[in-house]
DNA sequence: ACCTGAACACCGTTCAAGT
DNA sequence: ACCTGAACACCGTTCAAGT
């Protein structure tokens, strides 16, 4: 609780880059007809329709009615957008009740977490900067307050909420990739590549690593969550 | 062993492409000024220099003193230009002996994996379908033969293995933008505003999840794999 | 305060033409 | 077989000008 006026200057530029993420919930009663909040909708629906980069300033100012341009007067550069975009979509992403099984409800937030980035499969590879977006640390807060009542602390909590993190985003960005595809062809081109080369790649082969259809992502990904939950440390260590 | 007139019309396209990533290893004599190998090399020093937007195939050409024009005589578009890259990387990676301590040799490779990756900042966000190039086969094919010889088989090894990829992916893809850091102040500003709502934050801020210097990215990354290797199915279960 | 129009300096890619 | 030059249809962004 500070007075208004005692901010330096480095403080009203803070709050300036901080409304970026927030203007639209601070002031949400103007009815111009572009708002940031619109732009937003409009860009996720072309990310998820075309991709990052059927994103363009010109399609998504089209789609609004109005100029390229125009966007520059709500939003400083693309970047921008991209960062907004990317926030948004993490409030998709329900944060469970607490419960009294941490383990449960850690295991919750990080499967609804997964599912929505597949829903949006340009999220992943976007990741970096605004992992710090509001939405983002909303869950990021739940996650760490499960992990918490796990009797998880300090080192061990940041090194547990890090993996956790690491292996969604990590999880999302080659299932989404192998999912959306591209290009349906390289995976079977890689298999045969393999098959060919049998004496190179005799574990891969033996594995059926590559055999789309033989594993589950679903099922894959849920178990690899117990595997890190199992090996997490515990408090009575 | 197969006749080479006996090939199908599909066949011969899936070799084709597959030449994409084999010819200059086919056919490494010819002296010609332009090669698939000298533009690859020229990409990643590109990319390392100005990341994946500092990569232009008019910037790829000057450097190399040609036409933009020309590179599409050795190369389809300039997608194929980045999936060379990224495989090119991967063989970077050191593929450690193997000892009897299998634990030791999935930490030695993972670890070599992630600080090449961090090396070149761009790549784990192009991840997805050249995952399948033949240099990152070759590391998959290590990592599965010590995970086997720890006696991980089926779905326990294919859990095991995607569970360790996604790791050091998402770990490399969220450190490498925090480190290049594209806006040094965002964190600052993430941290302000946690701090200013910090009954709306109360674990991130008593955690000091935000809290730069606090954690040493290597040691956290470390401790995780270290998680990971503990909580992996064993044979014995 | 909010939006348009024209303009600038770039892009990726194609294609005819050269050697 | 390998490379150039001109050209096309786009980009992101700036800026003066309108309302």
């Amino acid at each position: 609780m500070k007075a208004a006026g005692s901010k330096t200057p480095d403080e009203r530029r803070a709050d300036e880059i901080i409304s970026i993420w927030l203007r639209d919930e601070a002031s949400p009663s103007r009815p111009s007809p572009l708002t940031r909040e619109r732009i937003v909708n409009e860009a996720v629906k072309l990310l998820d329709q075309h991709g990052v980069n059927g994103l363009t300033m010109r399609r998504l100012a089209e789609g609004m009615d109005v100029t390229a341009t125009a966007l520059y007067w709500h939003v400083r550069i693309k970047e921008d957008v991209l960062d907004l975009a990317l926030d948004h979509i993490f409030g998709e992403v329900p944060i469970p009740d607490s419960t009294a099984d941490w383990r449960g409800d850690v295991r919750r937030l990080v499967r609804n977490w997964r599912a929505v980035m597949l829903r949006h499969p340009w999220a992943p590879s976007l990741i970096g900067r605004p992992v710090l977006g509001p939405r983002v640390l909303a869950r990021t807060e739940y996650l760490q307050s499960a992990l918490v009542r796990g009797g998880l602390t300090d080192l061990d909590l940041a090194v547990s909420t890090r993996l956790l993190a690491n292996y969604v985003i990590g999880a999302a960005l080659t299932e989404g990739v192998s999912r959306q595809g591209a290009d349906p062809r390289t995976s079977d081109i890689a298999r045969r590549h393999i098959t060919r080369d049998s004496a190179a790649y005799p574990v891969i082969n033996a594995s059926g690593h590559l055999d789309t259809g033989r594993w589950n992502d679903d099922d894959l990904f849920d178990r690899g969550l117990d595997a890190i939950l199992a090996g997490l440390p515990h408090r009575d260590a």
